[in-house]
DNA sequence: GATCGACTCTAGAACGTTCTAGTTGCGTCG
DNA sequence: CGACGCAACTAGAACGTTCTAGAGTCGATC
C-alpha cells in the first residue's frame, strides 16, 4: 500500500460511471433526481471503487453540520453509559457525534476548543467544571447543553438528575427500614454536592428527624469516605447516605474493618449505581440516574436549539430511582 | 443569540484588518511571510472577532490531515487510561485525535466507518474484535494500529502487552511465596486468553510444576470468576492466577463466602490493574499493562506509517509489571 | 542608475462536496 | 404542430481554507 494515493472521490466515480459529479452526489445522498437504472449503476461503481464520502467537504459545503460535540471525562463513573445513550439518541435522529475527552492532562477548555474547530452544531458537556461565565459565553456562540450540573445562566440548557430527590429516596428507604439516626457524608465542594446535601436535610425534616440530621464532610473519592467513616466511629449512626458510590465503598471498608456489620449494625446507601456497585461482594444499595432518558433529552434539546426552536423549559430535571441491594437492612434494635 | 448567523471566517478577519485572506491564513498558521506589526494587528482582530479556524476546510485543502482516529470501547476497563495516554502522545507530536466509541448498540464497523468519513490519516483500534481479514482490508487503505491483541496479517501494526510474560510474573510471584498448587482461571474465548493460558503453562513447566498445572474455564466477567470458584471449591489450590481483575473479584467473593481466607488459605492474582482493583477493600494483586508506553508507541507507529517510513518491526510487545497488593501471601503450611 | 534579492503582501486556483439554475429529451395536451 | 410539463441530467458556483505564483517596495550592490 502506498500512503500517498488519493482516496476515490465523487469525480472518480462520476468518470467511471460516465455521468456528472452532481448526479453521483444526488445518488449518494439518496436525493430525488436520478432514475432507478442510473442510481443502481452509480452505486455499483461506487462500491467497486470503494468510495467513502468525505464528511469534511460535505459539511463544509452544506453549512449546517448535523454534528454534535460531546465533552466527557475519562475518569468519570457513568460517562461511558451516558455516551452509549447519546450515540443511540443521535443515531435515531440522524445526527453524528464527535467526542472530545477530558483527561488528567487535557482540560475542558482544550476539549471544547477542539470541538469548536470541528464546527459542531451544538455542544453537550458531561458534568462541565468550567466557570459558569465561560459556559455562558460559549452558549452565546452555539447551543450548549450541560448535563449533571445546574447552571444559573439562562443561555445554557441543562439536563440533570433531581439530586435532591435522590437523597429523599435514600432517606425514605432508610426511614422505612426503621432508621432514625441517619448521617449524610457529603461531596464536599464537588458538583451537585449542595443539592444532595439539601435533599438530605429536607428529607430528614419531612420525617421529623431534624434532631438526628448530621452532615459529615466527605468528597468524591474512596479516601474521603474512609476518612468520614473514621470520624463516625466515635458515635456511629445506624445508617449513612453517602455522596457517591466510590466514597461509600471507602466508608464501608473502614466500618467493616472496625467490626461493624453491614447491614446488621449499620446500613449504607451510595449514589450513581456505578458499575462496581453491582459487583457481588460490594452489592451496594444506591441511587441510580436515569441515563438513557437523560441522554435522549440532551440530544433532543440540542437539536431543538440547532433548529432554532424557542424552547420553553431551559432546565430538564429527571427523577432518579433507588436500587436496593445488600447494604441496607432493618435498623438494629435500640441499645441500652 | 440567533443560531443562523455565520461564524467569523478568515475573510471577515481579513476585511476588518484591511489585508488579504491569504495573509491572515499565514498569520493564523504562524507561517513565515508576515511582518511582526501586521501579525500582531491581525491576531488582535482575530481575537476581537472571536475567530475560530474551521478544521474541515483546513484539512480539506491541505490534504493530509494530522488526524488520528481512535476506536475504543465504552465498557472496557483501561480504555480510558489508554485514551489519556494517546492524547498525551498525539499532542506531543502535533497530531489531533478523533474518537469513535463502540457501545453495546454501536458496533466496531460503524465506529470505524465514521472515522473513515472523517478522513483520518490513520486508525488506532483498541482491542479490535472484528475478523482479521477485515482488519487487513482496512489496512490496505490506511495505516492501522491494533492495540492489545495479536494480528497475524502483516499489513496491520500491533502494539500489545506481552501477555505470556504477564502470567509468568504472576506465577513466579506465587512460587516465590511458596505456592505449588497454582490454578489458572482463563478468559475462555476472549481476546488474548490463549496467550495468557500459554504463559501460565510455560511458567508452571519452568518451575517444574507441570503436575500441578490446571486450567479452569473462565471468561471476562465477574460471574465467570464466580463459576470457576465454585468449581474449585471441591479441591481448592493454594493460589489462583485469573484472566482479569473482574473475574478475579467474582472468584474472590465466592471463595470468601465459603469461609476461605485470602490470602491466608489462598492467594489470588488478577490482570489489568483495573481502577477497582485498587479500591482498599478489594486490594487485588494484579498484572499491570504499561499503558503510557503502549499509547506512545501506538501513536509513534501510526505516524511513521503516515510518513511512509518502512517500519521494521510490525509488532511491538511491551512487558507488563506485577503490582503486589493484599490478595497474595505465603502459601499455607501443607495440611495432613 | 539599473539590477538584484529580501521581505511583505496579494490574486486566484485548488480541495471534495452540495446547491442553484439551467439544459436536454420526450410525451401530452390544446 | 407548437407549447408545456416533467423527469433526468449537467455546468459551475459556492463553502473556508491552504498553496502557488507573482507583484510591489525598498535598500544594497554593481
Amino acid at each position: 500500500m502506498t500512503v500517498g494515493d488519493r482516496r476515490t472521490t465523487l469525480a472518480d466515480v462520476a468518470a467511471e460511471a460516465g455521468v456528472s459529479v452532481a448526479l453521483v452526489s444526488i445518488v449518494m445522498r439518496d436525493a430525488p433526481g436520478a432514475s432507478a437504472a442510473t442510481r443502481e449503476r452509480v452505486l455499483e461503481v461506487a462500491r467497486r471503487l470503494d468510495y467513502q464520502p468525505d464528511s469534511r467537504a460535505r459539511l463544509l459545503r452544506s453549512g449546517q453540520s448535523r454534528l454534535l460535540g460531546v465533552v466527557f471525562g475519562v475518569q468519570h463513573p457513568f460517562h461511558d453509559d451516558l455516551l452509549t445513550g447519546l450515540y443511540d439518541a443521535a443515531e435515531r435522529i440522524g445526527y453524528e457525534l464527535t467526542l472530545s475527552a477530558v483527561t488528567p492532562r487535557r482540560d475542558e477548555r482544550t476539549a471544547i476548543s477542539g470541538l469548536l474547530q470541528d464546527r459542531c452544531a451544538a455542544l453537550v458537556l458531561l458534568g462541565p467544571q468550567i466557570p459558569t461565565a465561560e459556559l455562558a459565553a460559549l452558549a452565546d456562540r452555539l447551543p450548549v447543553v450541560a448535563m449533571m450540573r445546574t447552571v444559573r445562566q439562562r443561555q445554557v440548557d441543562v439536563v440533570r438528575t433531581d439530586d435532591a430527590r435522590g437523597l429523599h429516596l435514600a432517606v425514605d428507604h432508610l426511614v422505612e427500614l426503621g432508621h432514625r439516626n441517619i448521617v449524610h457524608v457529603d461531596g464536599g465542594r464537588w458538583l451537585s454536592s449542595a443539592e444532595r446535601r439539601q435533599g438530605y436535610r429536607d428529607a430528614m425534616r419531612r420525617h421529623g428527624l431534624e434532631a438526628y440530621a448530621r452532615v459529615v464532610n466527605g468528597g468524591f473519592g474512596e479516601e474521603d469516605g474512609a476518612r468520614a467513616a473514621r470520624e463516625l466511629l466515635d458515635d456511629p449512626p445506624t445508617a449513612v447516605a453517602v455522596f457517591n458510590d466510590l466514597s461509600a465503598t471507602g466508608l464501608l471498608d473502614v466500618l467493616r474493618r472496625h467490626g461493624l456489620e453491614v447491614p446488621g449494625d449499620l446500613s449504607v446507601v451510595g449514589y450513581d449505581d456505578s458499575s462496581f456497585s453491582r459487583l457481588a461482594h460490594i452489592d451496594l444499595t444506591t441511587v441510580a440516574q436515569d441515563i438513557p432518558t437523560m441522554a435522549t433529552l440532551a440530544v433532543a434539546r440540542a437539536v431543538e436549539r440547532i433548529d432554532g426552536a424557542q424552547v420553553a423549559h431551559r432546565e430538564v430535571v429527571i427523577p432518579p430511582r433507588l436500587v436496593v441491594r445488600g447494604t441496607t437492612g432493618p435498623a438494629p434494635a435500640p441499645a441500652t
